[in-house]
Order: structure tokens, then sequence, then C-alpha cells
RNA sequence: GCCGCGGUGGCGGAAUUGGUAGACGCGCACGACUCAAAAUCGUGUUCCUUACGGAGUGAGAGUUCGAUUCUCUCCCGCGGCACCA
């Protein structure tokens, strides 16, 4: 008898051994690479709690069964440690965000140590040191100088209590992502990287990925392209012009008024000749002060006022039509102006309803009708021949805005531009990077950024021109930070190029990218918007960095709810490990359900699991000479069924199969030692650690992980033997055994000489039979 | 409102180029072991029915020899977007 399980000295011991080894290193000379990567973490003090891990898991084990399939493996971690929560917490405590990072480092490294994930430490990367940031800075650089960075002036979202401003992406609900505050509207000088440029590119290279679908089309809807039409209409008695946007231009036979955005140059232009103009600039203003948060709790309910004394001119009908101010109308997309059909759009209607005004319908639903020569042409047809008719252009529009990246705060990249009296806006040359943060600074927020009052930092020379001059207090938004890493682990040490060449085409793309569905428009789009302006200025030759990608699912808490400090519902990893070990840890978060599934924490559950793992250990008292026919066909049918489920992230049924085939061996009380070392070999992605004691235990001597992946023969896979169901009408009725191979006529006779069968057959006619090899038989009668 | 995903026992879930629904695990019941309990092992466990049999994958229809799987209508839940012209 073997001695007991215990999963402490186990786990200790082996853990201890490996990183001595240095077991998780990179580099298989010869062998073929994969990159398999997970979205990094920043590192809270709060520590893990048991559904962080979740993600990590799979991926070692993804990790862990290519490399003892051979490859040669990059399973890289660091930390995505810019950012607020860090700085919040230092305007509260006074301790620098550095001395934060630095602690919660440590935390997070021990916890992912103790569950043995196999990263190659050799390759950390924490994106505030100025030796990574530098990078950072540098790529920053790289985008200024092709016009992919640029400041302007622009509405930004503004966050009261963080004192900062936000991207769209940062804002949900109208409010602050991370503190939940009211976001207004403030105007300011900005600097953004030009996402939009890459639009189209965006959209039409989702193709090529091997992404969930469902991220896919949300990253599709958020770029939010729409082809249409850019319509030209003249301002009566003027020379001015209204230029709109839509997607219908057929319709504009039904154009019965106009709408100006609030914020549209024009309404000032043309001031002097509306007569309700004190009206006009009253509603103008009320409107542009509303926040998004006003907006939305007015509803839908339409609110406007009609330029009095202007009208345009419909350029199909030449019909004088009014022009209309209305904050429906959004001065960010489009033109900022559009043409109302009210027969034809809900919102246009509703205000037409509202305002008393001409309502035309100008399609049946297929053909055009009140639309003079038009009549008649079916719609598709007609927007091309009346954009034509009217000298317009057909046009694509995108609801994607450029990427806003300045943040006036201390903890993050300082963005390396310097503001010169003579020479203006100038580059930091790339020799001078990085330009480090200084720590002579005070945290809280003045709505400046903190930089600003740092002797050491703000006052530079000029590098052009040697005059003083100041540099660019803004940090740099954290996603910019982490739209790039996934290069450095490549060739982390670097300290010429952010990356080689030849180190990037080893590895890049990655092959598998495995982090939460919450990143599906923020920081996936930004990778791919860096690597493509990287493909563009020549440092690389593909254009997407993710080959594939899975999202994991929380794991919630036994009580149904988030897992949360406020309802004191957190399962601590360190526990689970220390009561059940690791292995059970790890194979019971996969085995939970699918992966991609949000799931409760169960802990009867994983009960269930550690048992598992202390009858795994008992097999060792069943080793024999030999192992039953059955089992063998059993092993080699497990063994497929692993690899297949581990290539599709279906760990919760490949489990299930190691469950099965544990209970065979229990069951037979027999195993040959053969088989038993591939059936750990198998287990040992998920569970390293007993694998490798029963391993060694066996008499081997160099860790099962740098052994070899047992090979499955096809013609060991069945014994030839197989049931099958007997259906009369379609519904099963009894089993039989045959031969995998029996043809119809021949199964067909032993069913008519099964007992229960010669019942159900008597005296009735057989109107069809249907065999599906090895699967059923169903016997059709007549009534 | 629009887009996407999902709905299977007491519970987590398995099974889809249409082919025995409920694998595996939890829980529960009974049994073995034990003075006893725990642990472990064994047996059973979708529902109704003593049985024969019948019903059954959110509801309803359809296609088919056969539907959890395909089609249509509807209901419910989740996620994203949301006055985007």
């Amino acid at each position: 008898m073997s001695k007991e399980y215990n999963h402490r000295d186990i786990e200790k011991k082996w853990q201890e051994t490996w990183d001595k080894n240095n077991a998780y290193a990179t580099g298989n000379k010869g062998a073929e690479k994969r990159y398999v990567l997970d979205m990094f973490p920043y590192p809270s003090g709060q520590g893990l709690h048991v559904g962080h891990p979740k993600g990590y898991i799979a991926t070692d084990i993804y990790s862990r069964f290519l490399r003892i399939k051979g490859y040669d493996v990059l399973h890289p971690m660091g930390w995505d440690s810019f950012g607020l929560p860090a700085e919040n917490y230092a305007i509260k405590t006074k301790i620098h965000p550095k001395e934060t990072i630095r602690k919660a480092k440590i935390q997070y490294k021990d916890q992912i140590k103790s569950l043995s994930l196999s990263y190659d430490w050799d390759r950390e990367i924490t994106t505030s040191d100025p030796e990574y940031y530098r990078w950072t800075q540098w790529l920053f650089l790289e985008l200024y100088k092709n016009g992919l960075a640029y400041k302007k002036e622009a509405k930004v979202n503004w966050c009261e209590s963080c004192k900062t401003v936000l991207a769209n992406e940062q804002v949900v609900d109208n409010a602050c992502d991370r503190c939940k505050g009211e976001v207004i509207q403030k105007s300011q000088e900005q600097w953004f990287f030009k996402i939009t440029e890459f639009a189209d590119d965006l959209i039409k290279d989702l193709k090529e990925l091997d992404w969930p679908e469902s991220t896919k089309i949300n990253q599709e809807n958020w770029i939010g392209k729409s082809e249409g039409a850019e319509l030209t209409f003249k301002v009566k008695d003027s020379n001015d012009v209204i230029k709109v946007f839509t997607t219908r231009p057929d319709t504009l036979f039904g154009a019965t008024y106009m709408v100006l955005a609030p914020e549209h140059e024009l309404i000032e232009k043309l001031k002097p000749s509306i007569r309700n103009w004190s009206f006009v600039e009253k509603y103008v203003k009320k409107a542009i002060s509303k926040t998004e948060l006003e907006r939305l709790s007015d509803g839908k309910d339409k609110t406007g006022m009609v330029l009095d004394g202007v009208m345009a001119i419909n350029p199909a009908n030449n019909e004088e039509i009014p022009i209309f101010v209305a904050d429906y109308v959004l001065s960010g997309y489009g033109t900022g102006a559009i043409m109302a059909v009210p027969a034809h759009d809900d919102r246009d209607r509703e205000f037409a309803e509202k305002y008393d005004l001409p309502i035309i319908e100008v399609n049946d639903g297929e053909k055009l009708v009140s639309s003079g020569e038009f009549d008649g042409v079916a719609i598709e047809e007609a927007k091309k021949s009346i954009t034509e008719k009217v000298g317009g252009i057909m046009k694509t529009t995108y609801r994607l805005r450029d990427w806003s990246v300045g943040r006036q705060r201390y903890w993050g990249a300082p963005i390396p531009i310097i503001y010169c009296d003579k020479c203006g806006e100038v580059p930091v040359p790339v020799s001078d990077l990085p330009v480090t943060l200084p720590d002579d600074v005070d945290f809280v927020p003045t709505g400046e950024s903190p930089l600003k009052d740092s002797k050491t930092f703000h006052s530079v020379k000029c590098p052009k021109c040697d005059s003083d001059a100041e540099r660019e207090s803004d940090t740099l938004d954290t996603f910019v930070c982490s739209s790039w890493y996934f290069f450095r682990f490549t060739d982390p040490t670097n300290f010429e190029e952010f990356a080689s060449k030849k180190a990037i085409n080893d590895w890049m793309p990655v092959d598998m990218y495995v982090g939460g569905a919450e990143h599906t428009v923020l920081h996936l789009m930004y990778s791919r918007f860096i690597t493509k302006a990287l493909k563009r200025f020549g440092y690389i030759d593909f254009k997407e960095p993710f080959d594939t990608l899975r999202h994991q699912g929380m794991i919630i808490a036994e009580d149904g709810r988030k897992m949360s400090k406020s309802f004191n519902n957190i399962v601590n990893p360190d526990d689970v490990i220390d009561t059940y070990g690791s292995d059970t840890m790890r194979l019971y978060e996969m085995f939970m359900g699918p992966f991609k599934d949000s799931i409760s924490w169960s802990t009867s559950n994983i009960l269930g699991v550690r048992r598992f793992i202390e009858k795994v250990w008992r097999l060792q008292d069943y080793v024999t000479d030999s192992s039953s026919k059955e089992l063998e066909i059993l092993l080699h049918q497990t063994i497929k069924k692993t690899e297949e489920d581990i290539k599709t992230f279906k760990f919760n049924t490949a489990i299930s199969s190691f469950m099965v085939f544990a209970n065979k061996v229990e069951e037979e009380k027999k195993i040959s030692k053969d088989d038993l070392k591939s059936f750990l070999k198998i287990l040992s992605p998920f569970a390293p650690h007993i694998t490798e004691e029963m391993w060694f235990a066996l008499g081997e001597t160099t860790s099962i992980s740098k052994s070899d992946w047992p090979k499955y023969s096809e013609d060991k896979l069945s014994s030839g033997k197989v049931v099958i169901a007997i259906q009369i009408n379609g519904k099963a009725r009894e089993e039989i055994e045959i031969n995998e191979d029996e043809n119809q006529d021949s199964v067909i006779e032993k069913v008519k000489e099964t007992d229960s069968m010669k019942k159900r057959l008597e005296g009735r006619e057989i109107k069809k039979v249907i065999y599906v090899k090895g699967k059923i038989i169903n016997i059709v009668l007549g009534s």
C-alpha cells in the first residue's frame, strides 16, 4: 500500500524542485514555437480571489500540454502596474504607488507560484518600470512622427471626482468606470491617437481571427461602420450650405425639414438672419451645458428650436424647408446635421409630430413614390441615382472616435513632449528616453497633472534651441502601456529596441490569448490598432496580434452574487490550496463547467474533485503486469479525447474522462505500469504535482514534463464489438451487441431473433428499416 | 429599441455534419465496514406508475423513419450598444 496522500508535502517538494531547476524556461532549441498569453493583471493590494486564476490555469494546462508535445512555448507573465487604484491609494495614505505595487507584485507572484503556473519568470515585465515605459514613450514618438498622435482642443469626458479625462470606453452609463462618479463634458487640449484611420481595417481583419463571435461582433458594432451619402443643402438667399450624412439618400424627397446639432458652427454664422435669435441662443446654451446624464434623463422627449427666418432648399425638388436646432442630433457624428425624413425615421417622426411638420411617405417598402422622376425605382437603386442627381457623394462613416490618451494624473508614463516658446511642440529625442516620473510630487489631484508642481520635472531646456521650456505634464492612459506589452515579452531585456525583429518574428503573433470578456472593445481593439500602426511603420510583418482568443467566465460566489469584499463572500485561493491542494484547485476550476461560462463556487463540488485526486493516488496500488483489454481501449480513447479537449478548451469534459478511467481501474483493480504512466502523462498538465510524485514513485528519474505525450492508435480505440439501440418507429426499445462492421441484413436477422423483439414484430408489416452503422437500427412498422 | 449568447434532473453540467437524452461530479437514499461516527467502498437516483407502460431538453408549431441538435412564432434570462441619421 502506498502511503497516505499528503498534498502539502508533495506540492511543496515539487514546487521547490521546479523552482531550483528553472523548469519553465523558454527555449527548446529547434522546436516549433508557440506563444500562449494571459491578459496580464493589475497588481492590486487585495490579492487574488479564486476567480482570477481561472484563465491562468487554462493557459497553464495548454502550455504544459504543448511542451510535453515537444513545442517551444513562450508563456510569460507581467504587471500592468500604472493606473488609478495605486494613485488613489496614495492620495489616501501617502504611500507611494511604487511601494504599493512592489508589495502587491510579491503577493501575486507567491499566489501564482503556489498554483505552479508555469511562467517563465525571466521574462517578467512591469509597465511602471522606466525600462518598460521608455518604450511606451518611444511608441508615442513613433505615432507622433507618423501623424497618428496629435493634440487638439476637444470636448472630453471629465470625471469630477477623479479629476481626469476619460476615454469614451471608460464611460459606462454616463458614469466613470472606476469611481461611478458623474462624467461631464469639458473642452480641453488633449492628446489623441488616430485610431479612426484604421477603422476599416479593424473591421475587415476581424474575419480572419479565431475569436469568440460575440467579441468580434461587439467590436464591429463599436466601430460602427455605416454606408450612405453626403448630400449638400443650400441655405436660401445665402452662400451657406448644410452638409448632411444619410444612409437613406433614397428618401430625399421626403426630407421636410433639417436639424443642426446645438454645436453646429452654422448657427452662429446665420445669426443675422435668425429672427428669434435670443430663443435659439438660449436653447443652444442650455443644450451644450447639459451633461450626458441629463440628456439621458430627458429620455426620448425631443426638444428643439426653429431657426426662424432661414430656410434650406431640398436639392431633390427645390422645396423650401425649415431648419431647426435640436439636441437629438449629435455634433460628433457625421456632419452634425441631418435631413429629417419623418415618414421613414422614428426619431424624425416623433419630432415632426411634436412640432407639426409635414410627413411625406416616399416609398411603399420596396419602390419609391412621390419622388418625381424616381417613382417606381427600387429603394437600393434609388440610393445611388438620387445621390448622383443632386451632386452628392457616396460616403462611409464610422462611430469610432479617435482615442484620447492624455491623463492629468501622476501614475502613468509621461508623454515625451516639450513645449518651447520658440520651437513650439518638440518631441523628446529618443536618446533622452525614458522621461522618468519624478518623486517630488503631491498626489492630490487639482485638475491639472501633479507633474506640473514637480521642480525636477516641469522645467527643461528645449532639445532644439536650448532655451527654457516646459515638459508636457499629462501622462499616458494605461491602456497605451497594455496595447504593446505582448511584443516586449518576446525580448524583455532589449536595450536597443522595443523588441528585436527576430524575436518578434520568432514568437508573434500570439497563438493563444486568454482573458476576460470585459476587454472586448478596450484593450483588444487598442492592441490591434498599435499592431497595425507598427506594421505601417515597418517594424513588423503581420497585421493582427492575437490569432486565437478565448474568454474565461467569472467565478461567482457560492451565494450567487459577485465575489466582493462588501458582501464578505470572497474565497481566498490560499485557503483553498492549503485545505485541498493546488492540484485539486486547478482541477476543480476547470471541472466546474465550460471554460467560458460564469459558474458559482461550490465547496461540496470541490470535495468531489479532491476524492478523484485521492482515487488517482490509490491507482498505484493496482499496478500489475498487464491491463485488461477493455482498460487498454479506454486508455486510448481517453488519450484521444484529452488531446482534442485541451485544444478546444473543453477542460471539463477532459477531466470527466479522467474520472471515467480512474473509476474503471478501481473497478478492475489492475493496471499495467506502462498504462498508468500514460495516464499520468495526460493528467500531468492538469495536476502537475501528484503526477510528478507518482511518476517518480514508478521508478522514473526525470520530470514527467520532459517525457512525451502518449500516442493512441486507431485500431485500439474500439474492440470491434458495439452495442446499438433498436428503435421501433423511432423509439428506443432494446439494446443489442453486434460487430462494428456488420451489415444491415445481418443486424436485422439478429434483431428478429431477439426475444423481446419477436413479440413486437409479430404479425406486423415492416415498412422500412434504417440502419446507422454502429449507432442505431430503426424499424418502421405499418400501423 | 437594435445586435449577440443562452434556457436540459434537486444542483454544476454531458450529448449537436439529426441517431439510445441525462456522461462525469455534487446532493440524496439504502447497504458494507465500525461499538459508534467520519472517511472509504458498493447499489440506486429525470418524472408519473406496484407493474405493464407513458411523459420528458422554456412554450407552441413544422421538416424527418428519428429533433436537445434544423426551420418558424412566442416567453424568460444574460451580455453589449443605445437619439449614430
